[in-house]
DNA sequence: CCAAAAGTGTTTACAGTACACCCATGT
DNA sequence: ACATGGGTGTACTGTAAACACTTTTGG
């Protein structure tokens, strides 16, 4: 078994991490209508947890954010941000914890760091899902995308309800910021992105209202027809154009 | 000079406290139609900071909090919550903390632990003014309140970013939930709400619809009229219902 | 009686909703 | 031709914005 970097950092308590803080992320992507998360999946467990890890000393939250990410997906420069930091004492149960790690083959000591009790920073990601190509990491046996509505049954720790908070919190983006156009590739239909804000939101939206709303924001750019697909009229490709989201900055109730 | 407890714990480096952790307290409140924050000066200087603290062992970062500003505030329970987490390696100089303390009549080694980098958990609390008597602590000289529109010129670290933040997100706040209520003593007019409202958002707003849609919402009781004042009509006295407001949980847009 | 503040009413505009209709295309 | 999905039109509704009017009170 080949060990990276981060198995030796664990097994020799890495001095170069701050103590007891880590970062989970959350890593939104959209595919097939729907709203998926990537999870790993410990070794010789069924259990599944959200990708994390440690800051460094000399480096600020987001840049230590953004590495775990883009160590994960490949993913240099995407929406990333901060959205809860998870703080009760019992969140981690050491127990369950260490005997994850000796199924992963990794026997560590009791009072190794990784078992002290850690805060942790939620952090969620809205990613290009045709950009991204899952990395595996320590030995995990896998890491995948998850539906957010069937996930799966066990994840460890308190893993479940940081996942519930990141989709509340993105939930409450919609109304917000225009970040979402993260989660689509460079090109779509009204027809995708609508169906991109029914699976966040978890409910249906009227076709001819949607639309109307998103082209009245004056963000998106037609381009031509899309011809391919079923026996049906072709649909117009859209494209998010950030030139015109500045512009319309202050006439819409988006960004700040 | 009569020492406290936490002045003891930070001489003896008191070892029950997570390392590298903090929480800082915007408390808002809201007298004479100004949006106050409690900031404490630190003694021998005109260096003002938020009330902050650190987190014992078993506690979590919400007990932590809470028990914070019970020992600056003397309130219990009150509307309290996180809005951001600030982690840059460089948001505290630590030559400047020392100088600080120095001036302060605490002269610690420069590899004390509350030189090392410290990521810190905002927090903000809204709380009824009139219930207020600030404590004092170590022996800072002042601690008072301040117009957020007027803060004192050297504020220590980054507090005024925190303090800016906090702001931004007490704005949000006014949108998606009504716990700007706890700002408010028991009863009030109609005026010194929308006042209250004006304040945070920092512009005028109109009377006549501010009231329309502030009984509109179902969660306020009217209750005698108050009749001080100067020539003028006298204004009704309101009520928060925290029961009309559960009721209509589901008829308007606030809470979850 | 008048000024000042509080409370209510009215008009208008715009955004959200629901639904109807037309268009384009592959089978 | 027709079923299917895409795009537009339109009437209805509710809320928000702006402004006018009335009420109460002290001086």
């Amino acid at each position: 078994m080949e060990h990276t970097t981060e198995y030796k950092d664990l097994v020799n308590q890495n001095q170069d991490f701050l103590p007891g803080i880590s970062i989970d992320c959350v890593i939104f992507g959209f595919h097939e209508n729907q709203l998926k998360v990537l999870l790993i999946k410990f070794g010789n467990t069924q259990i599944y947890s959200l990708p994390g890890g440690f800051i460094y000393k000399e480096e600020s939250l987001d840049e230590a954010a953004n590495r775990i990410l883009d160590h994960r997906t490949g993913i240099e420069d995407t929406y990333l941000e901060q959205f809860y930091i998870f703080g009760d004492p019992k969140r981690v149960n050491p127990e369950e914890h260490r005997w994850i790690m000796q199924k992963n083959g990794i026997d560590l000591p009791s009072d190794h760091f990784l078992f002290n009790r850690h805060i942790t920073v939620g952090y969620y990601a809205l990613v290009d899902f045709t950009k991204i190509q899952p990395h595996s990491y320590l030995n995990h046996e896998e890491s995948g995308w998850f539906d957010i509505y069937d996930l799966p049954e066990t994840i460890a720790f308190d893993h479940r309800d940081i996942l519930t908070k990141a989709l509340n919190s993105l939930r409450l983006l919609l109304d917000h910021k225009l970040a979402v156009f993260n989660l689509m590739p460079e090109t779509f239909t009204m027809g995708e992105l609508q169906s991109l804000y029914e699976t966040i939101l978890n409910k249906k939206l009227l076709r001819a209202n949607f639309q109307r709303k998103m082209l009245s924001l004056g963000i998106l750019e037609r381009l031509d027809k899309k011809w391919g697909g079923g026996a049906h009229k072709a649909p117009y490709l859209y494209r998010f154009d950030s030139q015109k989201a500045e512009a319309n900055k202050f006439s819409n109730q988006f960004e700040e």
